[in-house]
DNA sequence: ACTAAGACTTGGAAAAAATGCA
DNA sequence: TGCATTTTTTCCAAGTCTTAGT
């Protein structure tokens, strides 16, 4: 297998007389742990530098137009374009923009401005909305002109040379300065997010290769040549003091494979999943706290996808849980609740600020443990005290090899979708089909908590749909009267003419048919969809070879599930799974 | 064993582009 | 053809997990 797939990736990526050699440096590789051989790229893309407002755009602090000093003036144009925002109507936000933005202040701007209330960027906001308005109403030729500045920025940075082959760049554009916008709650909202300079960029690169040149009159902050790491450049960002990093798209050979290796760690753990099932049920009874506590926990991770939950330090971060950081206010236990015995409640905030909430039964034992887990704890105590996801995964590694929390949510997608399609698919129409597939994706993104806000149009968009829909029938009940009238017709008159009439009418009533089949389809689908975010699970959860597979088994073209770009992050998959694909 | 730093994956919102429709 | 709607792409924050350092 591992063969077989070095050497699929480089008959995409590679000519054929490499075929050999590479394939050999691939097998080499995962023992060195090098990740290239030879990488050269031209360096980021710098933020176009700051432009100062034309004069006749004021700033008024208390009521009087005042002219701010370039640095402060670029800071509140940050905070002018965001007055639309709710993010400004908050304390935090304002307070931490409001810190920053003195920071750049010169003296006499710092004395004379001291309550952002009295501060007025209305003029400023005015400034930018028809700026904006303007770029939408330039002509089509204006238009190419930016599209084609664009694609020659793209085709001069956009690429890099790895390995013998031109890999797309995911992100070769720099973070461009503004104010941090945190989701959530979070403590550091509205914070400045500084310019990063030429000076700041860490350059990676191959030795050999012909090193990518700083900006005029300016340097590297280093340029180093690690062939350990994937990233073409870096640098250290100011709000959490994290790094930041330049990779490959989606598409290269080196995060293709990193894909599929994903999804084979997860189709390990399905060969032996019940070992492990079987063994923490029989851990819930163990005579070590820290242990039933890992297999309470390790249950939920299975059963409800939930994430590892490392710690976090406080107050640099939203406070937002997962399965090993949850603590006794996130759930609530219900000896009986409606017909059901044991019944636990999760409510609690998990990555990116999500509500988590659900309400189920569990296994008597499992509820006696969390019983004895929330003896004599307060509300802010962590559920599990004796655990954390270091001892969690060093666990799970004793029981597979390169198994950690995560591969579980990997597993548990992954096969929820390959028996929901096996449940869901008929012989149906190509829309039904897709209804069906997107239930079954549905399924996943629901399991895994992918919650989307309501799109803003989403009421007048159903509103719409219902329209055309009644049309449609209105359409189709007309031509169903066409078609009755064609059929006396010819059965008064039986000849040739009214017979083909009658045909015509039938295939009339028939398209039409099709068409509120497919519409009526779509409302379905979007109406199920309203809160729920398909993608991520689309994208990261799901092996493709179970969606190419079935594409092949039903005779939906792969078009119809993946796009452009999903099509070339998963050509890997679209090649090498045939119609009898098991996950 | 513990912590911090580092590297990489996962995540929803917003912006931009494509498409549909009058 | 111009506008509205839908889909795709971009953006960058926020997780997970590994590695390095002590």
């Amino acid at each position: 297998m591992r063969r077989f797939v070095s050497s699929m990736f480089s008959f995409r990526f590679f000519p054929r007389v490499l075929l050999f050699v590479v394939t050999r440096w691939e097998e080499e590789r995962s023992t060195d742990g090098s990740k290239w051989r030879f990488l050269e790229h031209k360096g980021p893309v710098f933020a176009p530098p700051y432009e100062p407002l034309p004069g006749k755009v004021k700033f008024y602090y208390d009521g009087k137009p005042m002219k701010l000093s370039a640095p402060a003036e670029e800071v509140a144009t940050f905070f002018a374009k965001m007055l639309d925002h709710e993010y400004t109507t908050k304390d935090i936000f304002r307070k931490n923009f409001f810190k920053d933005w003195r920071k750049e202040m010169t003296s006499e701007e710092k004395s004379t401005i001291t309550d952002l209330n009295k501060c007025n960027f209305s003029e400023m906001s005015e400034y930018f909305k028809a700026q904006s308005e303007a770029r939408k109403q330039m002509s089509k030729e204006e238009k190419q002109v930016d599209l084609q500045e664009n694609e020659r920025l793209l085709q001069e940075y956009g690429f890099c040379i790895m390995d013998n082959h031109k890999e797309r760049i995911g992100n070769f554009r720099i973070e461009p300065p503004g104010l941090f916008r945190g989701r959530g709650d979070h403590p550091k909202m509205g914070m400045l997010k500084r310019r990063i300079r030429p000076e700041d960029i860490i350059i990676n690169c191959s030795k050999d290769s012909k090193h990518p040149k700083p900006p005029p009159g300016t340097k590297w902050k280093e340029v180093r040549h690690d062939n350990k790491v994937t990233w073409l450049a870096s640098w250290t960002e100011n709000i959490q003091g994290s790094i930041k990093y330049i990779m490959l798209n989606p598409s290269s050979r080196i995060k293709g494979e990193k894909d599929w290796q994903k999804y084979e760690t997860a189709r390990r753990l399905k060969k032996c999943v019940d070992r492990i099932r079987s063994q923490y049920r029989d851990d819930w009874k163990s005579k070590e706290m820290r242990i039933r506590q890992r297999a309470v926990a390790l249950y939920f991770i299975d059963k409800l996808a939930l994430r590892a939950g490392n710690e976090k330090e406080e107050g640099e971060t939203a406070d937002t849980v997962g399965c090993c950081s949850l603590r006794v206010e996130h759930i609530k236990l219900y000896p009986k609740m409606d017909e059901q015995e044991y019944v636990v409640e999760f409510d609690f905030l998990g990555k990116d600020s999500i509500r988590y909430y659900n309400k189920i039964p569990v296994e008597k034992r499992v509820f006696k443990n969390l019983q004895l887990f929330l003896e004599n704890k307060q509300p802010e105590d962590d559920l599990f005290d004796r655990l954390n996801t270091s001892i969690l995964n060093k666990h799970l590694q004793e029981l597979m090899d390169g198994l950690t929390a995560k591969v579980f949510r990997t597993y548990n997608a992954s096969i929820t979708l390959q028996q929901q399609l096996k449940e869901l698919s008929s012989d149906d129409s190509v829309p039904a089909k897709i209804l069906s597939y997107n239930r079954a994706n549905r399924a996943v993104a629901i399991l895994c908590n992918h919650q989307r806000a309501p799109p803003k149009t989403f009421e007048k968009s159903m509103q719409n749909l219902q329209t055309k829909i009644d049309e449609k029938q209105n359409q189709l009940s007309a031509a169903r009267k066409q078609l009755k009238a064609a059929k006396a017709d010819h059965k008064a008159s039986h000849d040739e003419k009214s017979k083909k009439a009658v045909e015509v009418k039938r295939k009339a009533v028939q398209r039409i048919e099709e068409q509120l089949m497919k519409l009526q389809v779509q409302a379905t689908d979007r109406e199920e969809n309203k809160q729920i975010a398909l993608g991520t699970s689309k994208l990261n959860y799901l092996d493709p070879r179970i969606s190419v597979a079935w594409c092949k088994k039903y005779g939906v073209p792969i078009e119809k599930i993946y796009n452009k770009t999903q099509r070339e992050k998963f050509a890997w998959a679209i090649d090498m799974a045939e119609k009898d694909y098991e996950f």
